[in-house]
RNA sequence: GCUGGAGUCGUCUAGUGGCAAUGACAAGAGACUGUAAAUCUCUCGCGCUUCGCGCUUCGUAGGUUCGAGUCCUACCUCCAGCA
């Protein structure tokens, strides 16, 4: 596979903050021996790396599939390792609501619970909490009320944090805040307030540290090296190392100066990696993204967070410095009927695929693609079967997924220029 | 054959004298980016120069009325009950 067999040379020394020195580590090892990411080859602010998990590597650039309420809609776990995905996202604010942090926790954790045996992430809740329609925000948090049966919450940087902990995925996002409007003004007080939380999500993640790693280390790690039962060909990872990795969030929405004074100020600080978050238009974002990952150190990896339904948004994300990407935008619109090929989407609720009995994408060697005609999918989505949406979603998802690992080839390769060109051309055509 | 009921946009349906006529489904198209999304929006009698205008429509044919899907008469069809 890509990247084996390369030369590390430009691994970047282990952190070894107090924190993480006072976690437990495999006997006969230091912490330094786990460095969290790798970078095996640089291309301009793109580069090529391996994010190393309690559950497993994350070779990146990766698409990171959105599991929002621990799964990804409309697909199981393992369809998901079958197209190829490599690590998931879940979002605490919808596990607080359902079914809460505790019994994720009594579980063994989102990995032990959902049943994926991989890399995950946790997005803070900070996003979801803010598209609320009446959410109360003070210095301490914000107060909101459940949209599923409006009981009260708060949520603050310290309980997104011990829900984060709880929840037990591998890298945590601190609790951020988003702009009420576009306006500079707005952005500016955002910002200034997300980079007051981070400074307590910090704290608050190095007291959980310190507490010894919970679920992932009391009774055993709940990690692959530790689930015997499950067949050895489904295992991701063998290092069992009870850690968990807290991402700032750079915000500043559409503004260069704002952005490089979050990215200055989450850089300066003591995290695993960023997320670069609010960001909701490919337009411009190569200017952001070029501001902020020429300021944020080299040697943690960046999240794109919630960018990645539109293909160009992973050439510019990865030309540009991002090395993980996760959006809802592919298995939502593939519920919708709207599938990914390599001439651009197409409704395939259609009238014209009623008789086209090719496969969707000919080329590809999805699930859905390698067995059913766009004619039969669009029997199953005119007739509403279940199946319509299990089908597109492993194709949408299989599709940005191997796009993004099409990507870290071509930058291995050096013809990521040449790829970016011939893709986007025909896509957008 | 008698008695009662019913015929409305592809389908089911609202409508009980006042604007081509309600809602659902079907059909046609569009949207979707850290998922309140198995969601949402638009079109849906015909034609046009489409923020409007014209034409034709509620089983068929007449009638009453300024005006009828709606009231009256006949006929056709279907349903139920009785012969």
């Amino acid at each position: 596979m890509l990247g084996n067999g390369k030369s590390d040379t430009m691994c970047p020394k282990g952190h070894k903050d107090l924190a993480r020195a006072a976690r437990s580590v495999p006997e006969g090892h230091a912490v330094s021996d786990f460095p969290f990411f790798t970078i095996n080859k640089r291309c301009g602010l793109a580069r090529v790396g391996v994010i190393h998990t309690p559950h497993g590597d994350i070779k990146t650039p990766a698409f990171v599939g959105a599991a929002t309420r621990a799964t990804v809609k409309a697909l199981t776990m393992r369809q998901m390792r079958e197209l190829g995905s490599q690590a998931i996202l879940a979002n605490t604010y919808h596990l607080i609501l359902a079914p809460g942090s505790d019994l994720i926790e009594q579980a063994g954790g989102l990995a032990e619970f959902s049943s994926w045996h991989g890399p995950t992430f946790t997005d803070s809740g900070g996003f979801q909490i803010f598209s609320l329609p009446d959410v109360k925000i003070t210095e301490n948090g914000a107060k909101f009320k459940s949209h599923i049966n409006g009981d009260k919450f708060e949520m603050t940087p310290e309980s997104s944090m011990r829900d984060q902990w709880k929840i037990g995925a591998d890298i945590h996002m601190a609790f951020d805040q988003l702009a009420k409007s576009d306006s500079h003004a707005d952005m500016e007080a955002a910002m200034h307030r997300t980079h007051r939380w981070l400074d307590r999500c910090i704290t608050e993640h190095k007291v959980l540290l310190g507490a010894g790693g919970r679920n992932l280390s009391s009774e055993g790690p709940k990690t692959w090296a530790s689930a015997p039962e499950r067949p050895e060909e489904d295992r991701f990872g063998q290092d069992p190392r009870p850690e968990q990795y807290l991402y700032a969030v750079v915000q500043g929405g559409i503004f260069n100066d704002l952005r490089a004074e979050s990215a200055r100020y989450c850089a300066s600080k003591d995290v695993d990696g960023f997320g670069i978050g609010g960001v909701f238009t490919a337009d411009g974002m190569d200017e952001m993204l070029k501001t902020v990952n020429s300021i944020l150190p080299e040697n943690k990896p960046r999240h794109l967070l919630g960018m990645g339904q539109e293909p160009i948004d992973l050439f510019v994300g990865a030309e540009y410095g991002c090395d993980t990407f996760d959006c809802v935008g592919p298995t939502r619109m593939a519920r919708n009927g709207s599938l990914y090929t390599y001439d651009g989407r197409i409704n395939i609720k259609n009238a014209k695929y009623k008789t086209d009995f090719s496969p969707l994408m000919p080329d590809c060697d999805c699930e859905c693609c390698k067995n059913y005609s766009r004619a039969y999918l669009h029997h199953l989505f005119k007739t509403d079967e279940i199946t319509a949406k299990v089908l597109a979603s492993i194709h949408n998802e299989h599709f940005v997924v191997t796009v993004t690992d099409n990507i870290r080839k071509s930058l291995l390769n050096d013809t990521f220029e040449e790829y970016k060109k011939s893709f986007l051309s025909r896509y957008y055509k």
